[in-house]
DNA sequence: AAACTGTCCACTGTCTGCAGTTGATGTATT
DNA sequence: AATACATCAACTGCAGACAGTGGACAGTTT
């Protein structure tokens, strides 16, 4: 049996996944990418001929993204990705040092030294990466570190409240990348936590995870003070409402 | 124009709700108020024939709580709700003292008379209702007590996951309640965090909230090392793939 | 010219039908 | 009797189609 690269033992299994799923992801990259952008609405007929398939596989995908607050929906009139204040910003960074000082404070204790090493090599990566500017990779490297974080703390529910605000931040950024922090000193940024995390002093790691997330809040929230000037900034999370048909029971 | 009941009102905003979206309800009551047990698969021919419409609504439905972690899903084999174990207990009442410190610090800065009023109000209600044996007001205030200190805090993310920990409780508690706190204690021990909120010391509501949320996480916790000894208590998020289609891109 | 009204089109929400898979039941074989 | 295999019913995943709504546009009125 002839061994097939690494990439496609990963399409074979996103090939396995139902087509619901693979709009799922489909439409969480246009959202992270900045392919899709606020405002911008999604049709549905049209992405499904697009994908070449039905309707309906589109509609559960985009149905749950809602429902997890990715899209806003207007009854009758669509799906959309919903617009970014300052607040939004806000929100979420505030939100994010909250978890992530959470996931340290429970991750430390069970740490055992292959995953700090695990940790070191991350920052590995994206001092590499840094350096010849493949900023892609970077960016990857610092997402999968967060998380591994959050995963170190074997709490589900900080992995998954993580998850969402992964995302959210992702969306912050994807179109508004004007000004990003310095590649190198975002690479380098993250030493200071894992030093201390190998140090396994948990209120120096705290702080210096604090830190390095207050540094980027910033970057963003500039950005967000730039460019959301002026645009109509507030979702539409309105709309009437019309027909009348009801469930029995 | 004849006026009509409160309910009447409510119901007209249910009925203009989609299909769906009653469903999605529809389900979350099941889920939340144990009618659906751990295990349990759900049947979605059954369900629309139930509620006597089509299985595409009921399909969506499924679908975004299954994405939401609500209910796991065995592609080709339906979703069920999934079991629950001593350390899903942990990891919510753990995460949810992480979220509720938060919403506490980011919201008594911004709370006014009119909002501490409020809560004691919410008391009020919860310590009549214990009083008279109303079970299902004390709970349904003691809920609304925790997610308006959410949002109070003003910080959309913290509210949201809010609304996801508190339906992972009410799922914990739905199918196991033995033994709960006595009511009235349940209801007292809200008291001092209203006053600590009221005086506006931070540090000391955070510590009512976080001392009042540990003697829950206690009474849950005793509950489960009973009821799940001997139970399969790994919730099956594996399942075997099969089909192959692909989307095109 | 501005506001109002009627018509039309695009799109969503929903329904019915079909193919493929899964798990179960029954049967044959050792 | 136990195991392997074939058969079958049930259910999921998906496709295609229809009805009703919302918004745009044009025509009419003041």
């Amino acid at each position: 049996m002839s061994r097939t690269p690494e990439t496609s033992a990963v399409q074979r299994l996103i090939d396995t996944l139902s087509l619901s799923d693979q709009v799922r992801h489909y439409l969480l990259d246009a959202l992270t990418s900045g392919r899709l952008r606020p405002g911008d609405r999604i049709n549905e007929a049209e992405l499904a001929r697009t994908l070449g398939i039905s309707r309906n596989p589109v509609r559960e995908a985009v149905s749950g993204l809602a429902q997890r607050g990715f899209l806003v929906s207007a009854p009758r009139r669509g799906h959309y990705l919903r617009r970014f204040t300052p607040q939004d910003v806000d929100d979420v960074f505030s939100f994010r040092i909250c978890v992530e000082s959470f996931a340290i404070r429970q991750a430390l204790p069970r740490m055992r030294p292959a995953d700090h090493d695990d940790l070191a090599r991350l920052v590995e990566r994206m001092v590499a990466a840094a350096r010849v500017g493949r900023l892609a990779e970077l960016h990857q490297a610092d997402m999968v570190l967060h998380r591994r974080i959050c995963e170190l703390s074997g709490n589900r529910q900080t992995l998954r409240a993580h998850e969402g605000i992964d995302t959210e931040v992702q969306m912050l950024i994807a179109y508004v990348d004007l000004e990003r922090e310095p590649p190198l000193q975002s690479a380098l940024a993250h030493l200071p936590i894992i030093e201390a995390l190998a140090s396994g002093d948990v209120e120096r790691s705290v702080s210096a995870m604090q830190h390095h997330l207050e540094t980027t809040w910033a970057f963003v929230h500039r950005m967000y003070g730039r460019t959301s000037r002026g645009e109509p900034l507030v979702a539409a999370e309105d709309a009437p409402p019309s027909q009348s048909r009801r469930i029995r029971e």
